[in-house]
DNA sequence: GACAATGTTACAGT
DNA sequence: CACTGTAACATTGT
């Protein structure tokens, strides 16, 4: 599921096989997902492709730029040459090409039902947006004003670059909210959704539902730096799979195979061996351990 | 039929 | 205005 780390293996895939190349023709079969001019991004070079919190931006040449934000169940596949005008770095679950194993269960035969945009590019390749729920949306605009966009506008730090411990800290201390709706809030930290909240907080062994002012120091050090491990772990997998989620070329992910909490509903934790919970929090399937993490 | 599903986002209430 | 919590968006699967 789109979270940080299925965002940026997207984000690799689409480095490495769209930078370099022209989008030719745009085919927009669903009017409602795409907003702006899509003939400013046509016959224009793709430039960079960059990623802040679960948005993705296609840099073009002309300084026009596409926004992308694929919500819970958008795909964004790549079909065509797999020749690279730059190197992806390795360990990012993006598996090389020849040894690609598609999910035809996910993917399926493209064009689908749930393909909602085509772009087609001029080296005989193509960019699908698939969408199953349609809560996506795709935003043409000028490159300078992305970062006035609604989303990208009061996005907070991200929490593997530029977010610090200080400043996780101080905003740590200052919401009322529970911890793990926080740790999902776009607004303090970018990147974060239900998935990787409840596995952070597992790890941490920090109760879903404990108030920010209460946590000891050492506990949001803790708390701090099993965010980083659980989205550097995810990276490193590709991301979970446990939905729609693909990267670019439409491999899965493997972190679902590996989630210590997450779905683990009437399971017996890894730690303790007490049964897990499930718990209804901001409106969110939580899951913890009742044991190892303590409300008081 | 009821319910839940990876995410924002508009709205109501304090 | 700032903050918090809930429903809504549309579709599919159990």
């Amino acid at each position: 599921m789109p979270e940080l780390p299925e965002v940026e293996t997207i984000r690799l895939g689409l480095q490495k096989y769209l930078v370099g190349h022209v989008i030719e023709s745009i085919d927009i079969r669903l009017p409602k997902m795409v907003s702006g001019e899509a003939k400013r991004v046509k016959d224009t070079k793709v430039q960079a492709i960059r990623r802040y919190g679960k948005g993705l931006v296609i840099d073009f040449a002309n300084n026009y730029s596409i926004a992308i934000h694929i919500k819970m169940t958008g795909q964004l596949i790549y079909q065509g040459p797999r020749s690279s005008l730059r190197p992806v770095p390795s360990g990012t679950g993006l598996r090389s090409s020849g040894q690609a194993k598609v999910s035809r269960e996910k993917v399926g035969n493209l064009p689908g039902p749930h393909t909602h945009v085509i772009f087609r590019l001029n080296n005989n390749s193509f960019l699908y947006y698939n969408d199953i729920r349609q809560f996506g949306w795709i935003k043409i605009v000028p490159t300078n004003d992305v970062s006035s966009l609604p989303f990208f506008k009061d996005l907070g730090p991200e929490p593997l670059s530029n977010l610090t411990i200080d400043q996780f800290s101080s905003i740590v201390k200052a919401v009322k909210s529970p911890i793990k709706p926080l740790l999902m809030d776009q607004k303090k930290i970018a990147g974060i959704g239900n998935i990787y909240a409840n596995e952070a907080l597992y790890l941490a062994k920090i109760h879903p539902k404990r108030q920010p002012s209460s946590l000891s120091d050492p506990e949001i050090k803790t708390l701090f730096d099993a965010i980083e491990n659980v989205l550097k772990k995810a990276l490193e997998t590709g991301g979970s799979s446990e939905w729609q989620y693909v990267n670019a070329l439409g491999q899965e992910g493997s972190y679902q195979k590996i989630f210590q909490i997450y779905g683990q509903v009437g399971k017996k934790c890894k730690i303790c061996g007490a049964t897990i919970q499930k718990i209804t929090l901001g409106g969110r399937g939580t899951f913890f351990c009742p044991a190892c993490q303590r409300l008081a």
